[in-house]
DNA sequence: GCAAAAGTGTTGTCTCTACACCCATGT
DNA sequence: ACATGGGTGTAGAGACAACACTTTTGC
């Protein structure tokens, strides 16, 4: 419980992803090589957010500790989704004098274990390491550091697979929200479009999708209904479907 | 490419599924320690397959090699399903024994990456390192070594998931089956009874179950009409629906 | 009063469920 | 001839896709 060694072969990476109602974003750490002295070139480029575990945490634990080291909240929404471990994963020229520069083995076989987790984006202040962290559009993200973009693609897949299947886009919503912002949620992180109003039959079908006596304020048109969603009723009513269709 | 050193703080674990036409197996080898001399006294139980990674291989030919070891086949379905990384996963005292028994070292930590893999199981011989490794039940499975309990449940929720969502089922079947046998397989892993007609109809509008001209033989009853999945077709077709419903 | 998003119904097509009998083969 | 699993159709209920107009607010 106080041991705060540091295991330096297993470590996790998250992917965090938010949502501004507009398009899906994905928070990322800048890595800023200004010594040249190590063996390579001076560069600036991005990377996820992650971490060694430390000798008795578990993986959930050390995903959790990052996340909170980053955005001071706990219990977020938190998902494995791979273990990476390619031989060649650190093996780039920039990766490698990254690993010279920071006191680490670069020769050393480290495996990662990706998370991603779900932020209601609004009123989160990101703090991490005296590094810049910054939020960027997930369509625009491209040559990670490592093999982040590899993980950050498969962290991407999976959340699209698990938001067809599973009720997790409210982790990206504020506790209230209007059916508008939902439907522009799935549009986005599936891209796709959907109808208004065949949504809206689909989501009164879901009787998890709890309707407030409640409107939003100060908008410059008729103020949506907000509704919340409960996972107790959820929990309570899934059945799962055999759907592998065409 | 020939270096053989094992990492010994990286290993791969498979959950290796079988399926005889009336129901889902499990492939576990006998773990037997007969030296009382390492401070436990001699048992025998059942773990799962596995084995640590080597220096330069991925894990996913980590896996593959041992289905490889295990059967001689290969390009087996493989799907990686989790990471496990308990900090007590390996302390209970067998396993303690176990481990000081075969050389290692007790207390390291260890990270297992767990793969299932579906075998048509007709016809497969099984050798592993001298050690005796059986199909069992499903159903049947309890108290394995280590955390492979864990390891195991996790990877049937990973394959019922998958079931329901992806054309594998397939891989546990010959090539040519017949619709029941196919019916069979999906009642027996998810658990639920389906009906003839209704199954046989949903099958008609999956293109990529074709229909030979080729029947079941010796069999006291009409003969069967035997079918094959296409993933040609099936790749060429996939769409992917909301449905996370009630 | 105008711009902007909210909210609402109908119709035709497809999919789902429930249910019972005859057929072809081996013994 | 009989036992065994193979194979087939229909009807009612629910879900899906396509489509356009009115309402409420802030400015």
């Amino acid at each position: 419980m106080t041991n705060k060694k540091m295991n330096n072969t297993i470590s996790v990476d998250c992917v965090i992803f938010g949502f501004d109602f507009e398009k899906l974003n994905v928070l990322l750490v800048d890595r800023e090589l200004k010594n040249e002295a190590v063996g390579g070139e001076a560069f600036t480029d991005l990377t996820l957010t992650g971490n060694h575990i430390l000798e008795n945490e578990s993986l959930e634990d050390a995903a959790a500790r990052v996340l909170f080291d980053l955005t001071g909240l706990e219990n977020i929404y938190l998902k494995q989704f791979g273990a990476f471990c390619d031989p060649d994963r650190l093996k780039r020229p920039n990766d490698q004098a990254w690993l010279k520069a920071s006191g680490r083995d670069p020769g050393s076989r480290i495996i990662s274990v990706g998370y991603y987790s779900l932020l209601a984006t609004e009123n989160v202040t990101l703090k991490w390491k005296g590094r810049n962290v910054k939020w960027y559009p997930v369509s625009e993200v491209k040559d990670l550091a490592f093999d982040h973009m590899v993980i950050f693609k498969s962290a991407l897949q999976a959340l699209r697979r698990e938001l067809l299947h599973e009720p997790i886009g409210f982790e990206l919503l504020p506790e209230k929200f209007t059916l508008s912002q939902l439907q522009k949620l799935y549009e986005v992180i599936l891209d796709v479009e959907m109808d208004k109003r065949n949504f809206r039959k689909k989501i009164a079908r879901m009787k998890y999708l709890i309707a407030l006596d409640e409107k939003q304020k100060g908008v410059a048109h008729k103020p949506a209904r907000l509704y919340t969603f409960s996972r107790e009723v959820y929990e309570k009513n899934r059945k799962e479907v055999l759907d592998f269709n065409i």
